[in-house]
DNA sequence: CCTTGAAACGGATGGATCATCCACTTGAAG
DNA sequence: CTTCAAGTGGATGATCCATCCGTTTCAAGG
């Protein structure tokens, strides 16, 4: 694809930028056309979903997030490598308001597609290690813990948030063996 | 209250016999009306709300979740009372879907109000009795055991449901102290 | 500079959905 | 059989959505 003109890359920071001060699931082109002050076409141009839009603002998480799960499937300590990546993801997941309909969307482009691959790959290998070293019990598969730390940001979106560490402790502790 | 007439008392068990065949984030007053032949009109009388509806739908549900909690109450054996009231819980949340919005709503009849009210005070005691009998950590409050149950009712439908079980078995092995 | 064509823009507009309101019908009490 | 409160239906105006296309802007080549 070839560069963005001048003015479109103005208009794509613009709505971006409008898009980050509402709730994901407030989000509305109309909105975003009025708050922006561009047309409604535009911001549709833009961003034909709002999965779409979702995935821009927050493709530099799932990239933090394979990061770290690439750190922990090397690394020495595999038990607290891979307790240190389950609650990386479930703060992160927290801190975004947003992100796991990213994580979990079905009809996503190829490229989050081809990251969530990637960062589910390295976190198996991850969970593996862990397991291998007998720090987290074997009968439980990388897409299951997923899931469990999206139910914990469930449960603390549920609150007000005080507990975030609580909850998600209660998890970690489950999964020992 | 007065009872209701003949005619309405039939609607009334139209509409709810037509909800229950919709999932519950897909339930219009417009759909139910044209699957039950009535009028829109009649569908809103009867519920005005989305809320109300689903409220309608579960209020048996919530009763029976009760009568568990009073049994887990006074309960000789503390822990596994305890335990076997979170599990049913969550299996009834789980089997009905739609109960968790009217565990969880806001905007709620009172009559449902008190209902949940009664439930949360009766789990109150059985928690604190597998506390004191040193089957479930000291520091987490009921409220936050009902958040997690919903956390893992969203994990398994992120799921294809078949390990309901197993994530269950996670979260309640994480409460032990 | 100009020219030119592709890219970007805007917003009017048709389509969909929602929920109200009120004229009409029905049930049941006396 | 009357009466009227309760119940019904669906036309309708309000609101929200997303497309389409005439106009404007950018920047590459001359």
């Amino acid at each position: 694809m070839p560069a963005l003109r001048a003015d479109a890359a103005r208009s794509r920071a613009r709505i971006l930028e409008a898009a980050r001060a509402l709730p994901p699931d407030g989000i509305r082109h109309n909105d975003l056309a009025r708050d922006t002050g561009l047309g409604v076409g535009t911001v549709y141009r833009h961003f034909p979903t709002v999965t779409s839009l979702l995935e821009a603002l927050h493709r530099d998480a799932l990239g933090e997030l394979v990061a770290v799960a690439r750190d922990a499937a090397s690394s020495p300590s595999p038990g607290k490598a891979f307790t240190d990546l389950v609650k990386t993801g479930a703060e992160l997941q927290l801190s975004r308001d947003g992100l796991q309909a990213v994580l979990v969307a079905k009809d996503v482009s190829p490229e989050v597609r081809a990251l969530r691959e990637e960062l589910l790959d390295l976190s198996a290998v991850a969970l593996d290690a862990a397991v291998r070293d007998g720090q987290v019990r074997p009968d439980v598969s990388i897409e299951q813990v997923q899931r469990l730390v999206c139910g914990v940001e469930h449960a603390v979106r549920l609150g007000d948030g005080h507990d975030r560490d609580l909850l998600l402790g209660v998890m970690i502790a489950g999964l020992r063996p």
